[in-house]
DNA sequence: CGTACTTTTGAATCGCATCAAATCTGGTGG
DNA sequence: CCACCAGATTTGATGCGATTCAAAAGTACG
């Protein structure tokens, strides 16, 4: 992987990361079913997905993959920063562009630079209440409000962004894709819902 | 609340804290009901759960409560650092024993304490997978397989201990109580579990 | 133009939510 | 110490909705 023109990062990570880590930062394109690290593995490197998509899965014993997140912008595995081993596997799901950041580098800035830390300890913030919603999502019950609950909170004014295959956000949501489609057709029909090909929109009532 | 004998204090928050944010620390007793803080309070403290359980939860549209976390041995609300106001409520399911940071100064100590920045984000990492493992369980398909999930990824041993009722780990798992126990009995009877007052184990297979 | 994957619809089964109600438990106050 | 109450535990009955298995049509990509 080549070094990187600074002016190509993305802005997230310029706000983040101090310039010798700007500069250490590595860049590529990927394609659909790369796999950026594998479960088990030695982590070196920190990956930022700036384009495309990457899961965070793990393999169960009877060989089921179960999705523990998607990513289409930010850090995958940011906890495996002082893991001996990665306790999942991240694959592409499209194709995208990703940087990576030597972990070293990235343990020794933290350790020198503390408003760094402090903003790395504010992404992290972040990500655990990404989490918890997530979590909040799944003890939903019926697809139907977890498909609103994530609209509400993933998407904007009721807009969500498909970033992805409705596939994989079935994954995401823990429901199968026969049932996603099929209740995403009965809630357009019931007009609680527009589709299109690049998002879902909550049909606004217009009395309250 | 009073300051705390600093010997009182959990081997987890001594080997976590710098010195004088350990003289900053109060504590106290809490009961049963009792809540920590509100939806939309703003924090000032942090706080550690030493005894009991203390659970995370977000009150829904309709008034149901959604249980985002529990905990009974660790902080509550990490994530709130540098928030302007909590976005879940926390309430002590049993009583217990708390202890109280106040933000500031662990924001300070942060800031001015690198090593100490780098045990905290350890402390994040390791919430982080655990959230992500509950994510994980949430995923799982049938009671069945969410009870043995659970009893595999925060049990030991294939041993889970029962620190809160059956009723709050439903919860937690995301399914009815009646489920629960309904599962719970009939795997007992199929031989694959025994439960006790005090814990859940699973029933080894002599031979694989 | 074929291959792989997503999207879609169909049918059957069944596990779980739901509503109800009884028992048990620990804790409180009289 | 006992009556009482709130909550946990348990069992029962019912119906819906999601999983599962199957198959077809649409779509992207090399």
């Amino acid at each position: 992987m080549p070094p990187v023109n600074l002016s190509a990062l993305p802005s997230a990570l310029r706000d983040l990361l101090p310039v010798e880590l700007q500069s250490a930062a590595t860049h590529r394109l990927a394609k659909r079913g790369d796999q950026l690290f594998k479960q088990r593995g030695k982590p070196v490197q920190m990956f930022f997905v700036a384009e495309g998509e990457v899961v965070f899965q793990r393999v169960g014993i009877q060989g089921e993959t179960v999705v523990l997140q998607r990513v289409q912008h930010g850090f995958v595995a940011e906890a495996s920063l002082q893991s001996p081993r990665y306790h999942c596997e991240a694959v592409m799901t499209s194709p995208g562009s990703i940087f990576a950041i030597p972990i070293d580098g990235l343990r020794n800035g933290l350790l020198s630079d503390s408003l760094f830390a402090a903003r790395w300890i504010n992404m992290l913030n972040q990500e655990l209440k990404r989490l918890r919603t997530q979590c909040e999502r799944l003890s939903l019950v019926g697809v139907k409000d977890r498909v609103l609950h994530l609209i509400e909170t993933e998407g904007k004014d009721g807009r969500l962004m498909l970033r992805a295959s409705l596939k994989s956000i079935a994954a995401e949501i823990g429901v199968t894709h026969e049932a996603l489609y099929r209740t995403l057709a009965a809630m357009e029909k019931q007009g609680l819902l527009q589709r299109s090909d690049v998002e879902l929109r909550i049909q606004q009532r217009r009395t309250l």
